[in-house]
DNA sequence: ATGCTGTGTTTACCCCGTAAACAGGCGGGC
DNA sequence: GCCCGCCTGTTTACGGGGTAAACACAGCAT
C-alpha cells in the first residue's frame, strides 16, 4: 500500500472488459449446450474453484447437465482443458486496446500486446498457469500467445518496421519469455487458491521464529511482500522495448 | 545445427552432475523405504513418464513394495510432488559450481546460480513446470528458487555488493522472472512428452497448408525452429546483468 | 516370553474419466 | 397426418485412482 496508483490491467477498472465470458444465467432455461457454453463455463468455474476442483460431473452439473453431456462438445477432459487455453488466450481478439496491426508504432504495439496479455492474466490467475506450461501444438508457436495468427501479427509488425528476419525471431523468443516469466509470477503470487484448505491470512505474517537464521529476508520482509508489479512489469517491459531497439538498429547495420 | 558450441548446462555435458539422484539398484534387496528413496524414485519416474503417468501405486510398484507403503514417508501425493519439488531444487547445493557466497563478485555469483538453475531445468524437464507452478511458502518466496536459504544468499550477496535493499529486492523480483520465462519456455520447446500418443516427429515438419494464412510464420519456420537456447539464454543473462548493474549505480546515487 | 513400535499389506470406499446403450424430441419426406 | 433418423442429453457400468483403517509381522527392549 505503499502506492496508490490504479493498476490499468486489473479487471475492475475496466469494467471486466478482458472478462467477457459469461456465468449460466441461472434462469431454469434449459438452453442447448454447445462448445462455447461448456468452455465458458469451465473457464469461469476454474475461475472461481480452481482447475484441481474442476471435474466432469461438477462442470455438468454447474451447467444443469449430467457429465456425460459435455462429451458431445469436447472430445475429453484434456481437450476440455485445450479448450479453456484457446477460449482465454482468444480473449486477446476482443480487446479494444490491443490491435493485430502496428497503428503506432511497433513499441506500442508490443506494448499494447503485452499489457493485454496481462490483463488476461489478472482476470484469470487459476488459468493462466495452464496457458504458460501447456505444449503447444508446436514447439515455436510459444506461450503465452500460442496462436498463429498472434505469431504472424508478431513478425509482421517487426518485419514491416524494419527488423530483419532474425533479429523478429529474436524479439519473439526475448518477448515471449519476458511476459512468460513475469506473468506467471505476478499471478502465483496473488494467492491463486491451490490447496482447498485456503487457511486465511496464510503468507500475512510468516510463523515466528521461522526466519531466525535469515536476517536479511527477515530485515526486508516488508519490501519482499510489497506489491510493486504493475511498476515492475511497466518498468521491465521498456527495458526490453530499448533492447529490441538496440537488436533493431544492429540489424539495420549488419 | 547453425552452431556447434557445446551447451555447458546439459547433462551429457556435466556426467550428470545436476541430477545425482539414483534410479532404484535393481538388485532384490529389500532395503527399507525411507523419504529420500521415495522421493528421488518419484523424480526419476516423472523424468522418465512424465508427471500424468505417477501413480502412487505405480510408483509403489516401482520400488518393489505397495502403493500404500508410501504413505508411511509422504502425507499424500500433492505431499509427494511438493516434496519432488524441494529434492531438484535442492540439487543446486550440491552443484560444485554454483557458491551460497560471492567469491568473485555479484555478477559472477549471478550468473553461475542462474547456469545451475538452467542445468537442474534440463536436467529435469518434465518436473520443472511444477517448480515454477507450484504455489510457494510464502509469495515473497519465489519460484524457480523458492528457498529461503537462497533468498538470504542472494539478498546478502546483492546488499554486500553495494546494492540499497530496495535495489537488491527489485534485482531479485527481475532475476527470478527472468529465469521462470526463459527455462520454462526452453524446457517446453524440448519436448516433454506430456500426452501420452506421443507421436514422431510431430513437431518437425508442419502439416502441409496448415500455414497458408501466415507467410512470416512459413517464412521463418526454419528461423523458428532453430534452438538457440543456450545462446539466448546467455545474452538476455548479459543483458539483466547490465540492467541489474545500472539499478546498482542508481541505487549508489540515491 | 511379552509387549511395543515402526513398516509394509490388505481391504474397502468414494470419486473420477469415459465407453456404450438408451430415450426423447424435432424436423423433413411421404 | 405419420414415420424416421438425428441430435442431444441420460443411464449404466467399468477400470483406475487416492487414501482411511484394520491388519500382519519383524525387530527390539524389557
Amino acid at each position: 500500500m505503499v502506492d496508490d496508483a490504479q493498476d490499468p490491467d486489473t479487471p475492475e477498472a475496466r469494467g471486466g472488459a478482458a472478462a467477457p465470458i459469461a456465468t449460466v444465467p441461472p434462469d431454469g432455461s434449459r438452453r442447448p449446450l454447445d462448445r462455447r457454453r461448456v468452455l465458458g463455463a469451465a473457464v469461469s468455474f476454474i475461475d472461481e474453484h480452481g482447475i484441481e476442483a474442476l471435474t466432469m460431473r461438477r462442470l455438468g452439473s454447474h451447467l444443469g447437465v449430467e457429465g456425460m453431456a459435455l462429451y458431445r462438445h469436447v472430445t475429453s477432459r484434456e481437450g476440455l482443458l485445450d479448450g479453456v487455453v484457446e477460449t482465454v488466450v482468444d480473449e486477446l481478439y476482443g480487446d479494444p486496446d490491443v490491435f493485430l496491426e502496428p497503428r503506432h508504432g511497433w513499441q506500442d504495439y508490443l506494448q499494447r500486446l503485452a499489457h493485454g496479455v496481462r490483463r488476461i492474466a489478472l482476470a484469470h490467475p487459476a488459468v493462466f498457469p495452464l496457458v504458460a506450461t501447456r505444449p503447444p501444438a508446436a514447439p515455436w508457436v510459444r506461450p503465452p500467445l500460442r496462436s498463429l495468427r498472434w505469431l504472424e501479427s508478431f513478425l509482421d509488425a517487426l518485419t514491416g518496421s524494419g527488423f530483419s528476419d532474425a533479429a523478429a525471431v529474436a524479439a519473439y523468443r526475448a518477448y515471449t519469455g519476458f511476459l512468460l516469466g513475469h506473468l506467471l509470477l505476478e499471478v502465483s503470487a496473488r494467492g491463486v487458491p491451490i490447496s482447498s484448505h485456503d487457511e486465511e491470512a496464510d503468507a500475512a505474517s510468516p510463523p515466528p521464529g521461522a526466519l531466525d537464521g535469515y536476517p536479511h529476508v527477515r530485515r526486508l520482509e516488508p519490501l519482499l511482500s510489497e506489491d510493486e508489479s504493475a511498476a515492475e512489469f511497466e518498468e521491465a517491459l521498456e527495458e526490453l522495448l530499448e533492447r529490441l531497439e538496440r537488436i533493431l538498429r544492429e540489424s539495420r547495420r549488419g
